[in-house]
DNA sequence: CGCTAGTCGAGAAAGCTTCTCATTTACTTA
DNA sequence: TAAGTAAATGAGAAGCTTTCTCGACTAGCG
C-alpha cells in the first residue's frame, strides 16, 4: 500500500523511496521520533548499511512533500523536519531542550485563525503554530536523549 | 535613548550598532517594512554609502536579539527576519506571494496556548504563530513590489 | 529482452550564517 | 587630554543545510 501511494504520486517505485518511506513510518528505531530531519533519515539509512545518497534523501522528501505524502516543518534553527502526512492537520509543542515534539489540535485556535485572516482580507493557505517550552522530563533536569 | 538601550545590554555604543538600530526603527525607506532580513539591513547600509560588513550586521543583530532589543522570526524559506522589539508580543500574518507581513494579537489564542502547554506538562517559553495566505493586493493579481 | 524516461549517487555549488584574525575603536584611568 | 585596554569591526574563509549537475543505473512498458 505504500507502493500505491508512490505510484499515485506519479513516481516510480524504487528501493530508496521505499526505504525512506519506511523510516518515516517507523521513526527509525524506537517510538515517537516521527519528526526527522533529512540528515536523520540519511543517518538511519547508513546505520542499516543502506547506501543512499544524501541528495537522494532530500530529493525524495521534497517529492513526497509535493505529493502530499509528507509535510515539512521549519521549527527554530535553520533545518527542516519531515513528518509522514496522515491527513489530520495538527500543530506542534516543541521542547527547546531535548527536541521532543508533541502534536496537538485545538479547534478554538483554528477558528480564530480563520477569523483573523478574514479580518485582514487574507486568504488562509496554511499556518504554522509552534509552542516552545520545556517538556516534563527536561523540567525535572533529566533530559531524555530523545 | 537608543544609546541607553545599547549600554544597558552591556554593549559599547558604536557607529555600526547605532546605524543598524536606526534602520530597524525606520525600516530603511518607506513605511511599514519593519521585518528585515540581515541582508536587507546590509543592503540599505550600502545604499546609504555606509561601510558595514555583513558579518557585523549578523553579529549585531544576534547581540540585539540576546539583549531583547530585537526579535528574530523564521518564516518559511531558510532566512530569518529581524524586527525591533517593542515590548508587545504579537504573531504574524504573512503573504506568501509578496512577503507582506501583518501583525496581530489574539488573546483567545494566547489563552488556549497556555492551556495546551499546561495540559501536556510543558512550560511555555515562547511560541510562533504564522498564518500564511494571500494579501488583498495579491489576490487581486496585483502584487505590490513590497 | 531491449528502450526510454525517470532515478540514483557523489561531489560541486548555492545561500544563509558564523568564525577567524589583524586592525580599529570606544571607554577608562591618569 | 593622552594613553592603555578590552571590545568591536571588516573581509574573507569556513560551516551548515539544501539544491544542482551529470554520468551511470533501473523501473516499467512494449
Amino acid at each position: 500500500m505504500t507502493e500505491s501511494q508512490i505510484k499515485q504520486a506519479g513516481l516510480k517505485v524504487t528501493l530508496p523511496r521505499m526505504k525512506i518511506l519506511e523510516i518515516l513510518e517507523t521513526g527509525g528505531e524506537g517510538e515517537g521520533a516521527r519528526h526527522l530531519r533529512a540528515e536523520d533519515v540519511y543517518r538511519i539509512l547508513l546505520t542499516r548499511g543502506e547506501v543512499v545518497g544524501l541528495a537522494t534523501v532530500y530529493r525524495v522528501l521534497t517529492q513526497f512533500e509535493a505529493a502530499g505524502l509528507v509535510s515539512r516543518h521549519n521549527f527554530e534553527g535553520g533545518h527542516a523536519f519531515f513528518e509522514l502526512e496522515r491527513g489530520t492537520h495538527h500543530d506542534h509543542l516543541v521542547c527547546i531542550k531535548c527536541g521532543r515534539v508533541v502534536e496537538f489540535l485545538d479547534e478554538a485556535i483554528e477558528e480564530r485563525q480563520r477569523a483573523i485572516a478574514a479580518e485582514h482580507g487574507f486568504t488562509l493557505e496554511d499556518h504554522t503554530l509552534n509552542i516552545l517550552g520545556l517538556c516534563p522530563n527536561c523540567q525535572a533536569g533529566q533530559p531524555r536523549p530523545s
